[in-house]
DNA sequence: GAAAAAAGTCAACATGGCTGACATAAATGT
DNA sequence: ACATTTATGTCAGCCATGTTGACTTTTTTC
């Protein structure tokens, strides 16, 4: 943002700036929020956005490698679940990456109608670009605040999620952490999945 | 997210999830915040996609119609510097918000080449919903947070902008949140813009 | 009066969503 | 055994929203 610079009443200049509200830690507008969330995302993304660029691949990529990274042996159906998207947006960019060599996509042995999917060496080294590039800015961003904000923040992303998901994503999120720790532990037959 | 269901050993169930780390604020993985971060964000733009689909709008209209109701009489350049988009993209958008009666396009008085943006009635209404119900989600989800959350939250997203589009970003809140306070004064002339 | 700035337009293209209609292989149920 | 369901993939086309490049008009500025 070189130069946002809203056409500006001469009243309102940089020195109001902290005289807005008597109070201290004053609640500012209520839109702050919503609009910090726009520009944070927006330059979130834009870490990957540079890498890929460079692989002709776009954001959907990432999303894909992501997530297969982070849960090894996937069946294509639950990462439609995740990204909510629709098979043949999917199909796409999967088969890019397939081809460029950075999904590996085997049969299932148990059911043989699965495929699960797998990064390749050269596909995990990149989602791992991508983590490092990610984790860097939220961890430079977290040691600007109070040490406590980590939690703060993370309890704050969860209640985000639509109420009705947030348990689901949570138990994805330890499930993958989980698998991490106990060495990349391919993930078995599907269990039941309820409907 | 009714269904998030990865292909799950056997070994990893709901029992282990309190069992990760032997920590009790555990710092799980540097990856949970990327997760949440996109799954949060993208429920919280869901909310306002609902509305706009009665219309037959996207997620552009609403950012013009956001930053225009921010900042009344703003230049088309201006919004340019905010989006971060070209011209063309934004001119479709805007052409139609203009038609359809929810932009005021008019020219400046002390610089005739300049458009200055303004919301209709109907517009400003719509902007409203839209920051009612993003609001909402907010303070729903601060209320599940410790009261410091809101401060800690709204550091963690300041410093996770690109450092030298901080100062910019936070003056553009200020001087909007300020506008709006001393009721709804429309921009002036527009002074000089340091390049 | 020349140059620069603000805005707009036309054309073409890319990405990544979507729907609908099918096809195939394999598992499941009766 | 056969019918059905499930998991996956594919073709064709549409839509929203981003891009580049070229060019025009109006107005301001130097």
């Amino acid at each position: 943002m070189a130069d946002i610079n809203v056409s500006q009443p001469p009243h309102a200049n940089a020195a109001d700036l902290d005289s807005a509200a008597a109070g201290d830690a004053a609640p500012r507008s209520q839109i702050d929020l919503i609009e910090l969330l726009f520009f944070a995302y927006r330059n979130f993304v834009s870490d990957p956005d540079k890498v890929l660029q460079g692989y002709g691949f776009g954001r959907a990529h990432h999303r894909v490698l992501h997530f297969v990274n982070r849960h090894p042996g996937m069946r294509v159906t639950d990462l439609l679940d995740i990204l909510r998207i629709t098979k043949q947006s999917l199909g796409r960019v999967l088969r890019e990456l397939v081809e460029g060599g950075f999904v590996d996509s085997r049969a299932g042995s148990s059911d043989r109608r699965q495929r699960l999917l797998h990064l390749t060496p050269k596909g995990a080294a990149l989602a791992r670009d991508f983590v490092a590039i990610q984790s860097q800015r939220i961890e430079k961003a977290l040691a600007a605040c109070s040490p406590g904000a980590r939690e703060d923040v993370r309890r704050f992303l969860v209640a985000m999620i639509d109420a009705e998901d947030q348990a689901a994503v949570e138990k994805l999120i330890v499930r993958a952490d989980l698998a991490a720790v106990s060495g990349g532990t391919r993930a078995g037959k599907a269990p039941a999945r309820p409907r």
